[in-house]
RNA sequence: CGGGGCGUGGCUCAGUCCGGAUAGAGUGCACGGUUCGGGUCCGUGAGGUCGGCGGUUCAAAUCCGCCCGCCCCGACCA
């Protein structure tokens, strides 16, 4: 329940976070440190993500599949870098049944280790290949510092894990998951992100390499909001996935995974919200519309309420609608409400509306009364679809416009250093991790990506002067 | 894990420095009435072992010790 006024973000923007996430009812914090409860709200755009991202999946050839939560500990050490890089955020179950076990077994904090150990099993022939698999579930690590939805101990993601007979193919792979959450975060989420490559420091533990999408959030830090790696046959020869090819071969097969989490709700709380609260993008949205019935007294609730049903009928059969019909709270306490939850469109019905037959729209994108405009009944269903698509994407062209006023195009260190205090910087770089550490020791800002989008050409290092011929972005992010 | 802050009805907090009687306020919640086109108003009521454990004291929300948790800022990460 929203019950009082927000931090405003020019304020405090962690703070605002932290309370809108709570205020619009999303999540709340669990008894065990850095866990949470995705409320049901929470959990309706969660579900509404999964549909978009798992329709996308199955259209590509994948399937889901489940495997386990307990990985023998063992697992973790077959692959080098994969053990350094997440041992230290295991969380690991040393007892059961009251014994202590004779291994202990590790809560999944990603599954390569499981799934490719089962796929070891399955794989003997280039015919099995290639393996599409996808899981929902949720995974575990020891993080020091969290905040809900960006970084908890337990938090809800899809793992897709692939096998190839090939390098090429595996890498079509990565790409092709890449852009699929690209066109889900632009399409769905109105989330403008940017495609790249991850620096050898940046990507994910036994990669070879890794992909990300970055957004922008409105404190002008990056968020890694989905990422898709290529292992080739790194974890192929840790798990022993061989088959035979068509030349009768035996060979190590290539593999891939990527991700995308409840991290991506914060994503779009970060992009779209204000200081009235949430906005969330009509396409995820578990309610688009809500329609609140004014009245001032028995008769004209009798009055109005006939035709708030009629209207929500005739809306439900293409919208998600909802009539908030609690009594004793007074229209404006609920305009506030619905608008701190983000629920992209709201209907207003009062004994005016039914008089003259119309309803007062109001749009959550342009606050106060310059949102509202009253339409006939008759010509609601085109009208609310028209506003749906028009909030849709002008919450993408104002995320774009901007996440584009804040990027720097810098060609030198002292302009880098100034482009990552208030927004992104676009640099050319040598690739070399020293000049990466530099500008972290320097300015806290990382390397985010390096972009698919390149402008070509050769350009000096920002950081050494050395010859380079990739830009990449620097951001402090989350 | 280092630095800082905080822990008192559901929530936000006062009271703690300087120990003392039935521990307060606002908000929320329940009920009744009133109101309702941008956060109505009035009344009644429920709700707290003052984060936990231990110590000092005739007496602890208040002083001391230990522990736990949360938030903020750093080192690490989806």
């Amino acid at each position: 329940m929203a019950d009082e006024k927000l931090t405003p973000q020019s304020e405090n923007f962690s703070e605002w976070y932290n309370q809108i996430v709570q205020k619009a009812d999303l999540a709340d914090y669990a008894p065990v440190r850095g866990c949470m409860v995705v409320k049901p709200y929470g959990w309706a755009l969660w579900e509404n993500i999964q549909q978009a991202l798992d329709k996308r999946f199955k259209a590509t050839g994948h399937v889901n599949a489940a495997f386990p939560l307990l990985i023998p500990m063992s697992f973790f050490e077959k692959e080098k870098e994969h053990v350094e890089g997440f041992s230290p955020e295991l969380a690991v179950v040393t007892h059961g049944g009251g014994q202590p076990l004779e291994e202990p077994l590790v809560v999944r904090p990603t599954s390569e280790t499981i799934i490719g150990y089962m796929y070891s099993k399955w794989v003997k022939s280039y015919r099995d290949l290639p393996i599409l698999i996808n899981q929902w579930g949720s995974v575990v690590r020891w993080e020091m510092r969290t905040r809900l939805f960006l970084r908890t101990l337990e938090f809800y993601w899809q793992e897709g894990h692939t096998v190839h007979a090939t390098p090429e193919e595996a890498q079509a792979e990565t790409r092709l998951m890449l852009d699929t959450y690209y066109d889900f975060a632009v399409n769905e989420g109105a989330v403008p992100v940017i495609r790249g490559r991850k620096s050898e420091t940046e990507k994910f533990a036994g990669a070879i390499s890794s992909w990300s999408i970055e957004g922008m959030m409105r404190d002008t830090r990056a968020l890694q909001s989905g990422t898709s790696h290529y292992f080739g046959q790194n974890f192929s020869k840790a798990f022993d996935i061989k088959f035979l090819n068509q030349k009768n071969e035996l060979e190590f097969a290539y593999t891939t995974s990527w991700g995308m989490s409840t991290r991506f709700i914060g994503a779009i709380i970060m992009t779209h919200g204000d200081d009235q609260g949430l906005i969330l993008p009509p396409r995820l949205a578990p309610i688009q519309l809500v329609i609140i019935p004014i009245y001032r007294d028995d008769a004209e609730q009798s009055a109005v309420m006939p035709v708030v049903e009629r209207v929500r009928q005739t809306l439900a059969e293409t919208f998600r609608v909802h009539v908030d019909a609690r009594d004793g709270l007074t229209p404006g306490f609920k305009f506030n409400d619905w608008e701190m939850r983000g629920v992209p469109l709201r209907i207003e019905i009062g004994p005016k509306d039914v008089e003259k037959n119309s309803v007062a729209l109001a749009r959550r994108d342009r606050p106060g009364k310059a949102g509202k405009t009253f339409i006939s009944q008759e010509a609601l269903v085109p009208a609310v679809s028209e506003a749906l698509k028009d909030i849709q994407a002008s919450l993408l062209a104002r995320a774009i416009a901007f996440r584009d006023e804040h990027i720097f195009d810098v060609q030198n260190y002292a302009e880098l250093t100034d482009a990552v205090q208030k927004g992104w910087a676009f640099a050319w770089w040598c690739g070399d991790p020293a000049c990466e550490a530099r500008v972290k020791e320097d300015t806290r800002a990382t390397s985010r990506c390096i972009p698919l989008d390149q402008p070509g050409g050769k350009g000096v290092c920002v950081v050494c002067g050395k010859s380079a011929s990739e830009k990449v972005y620097f951001a402090r992010a989350y």
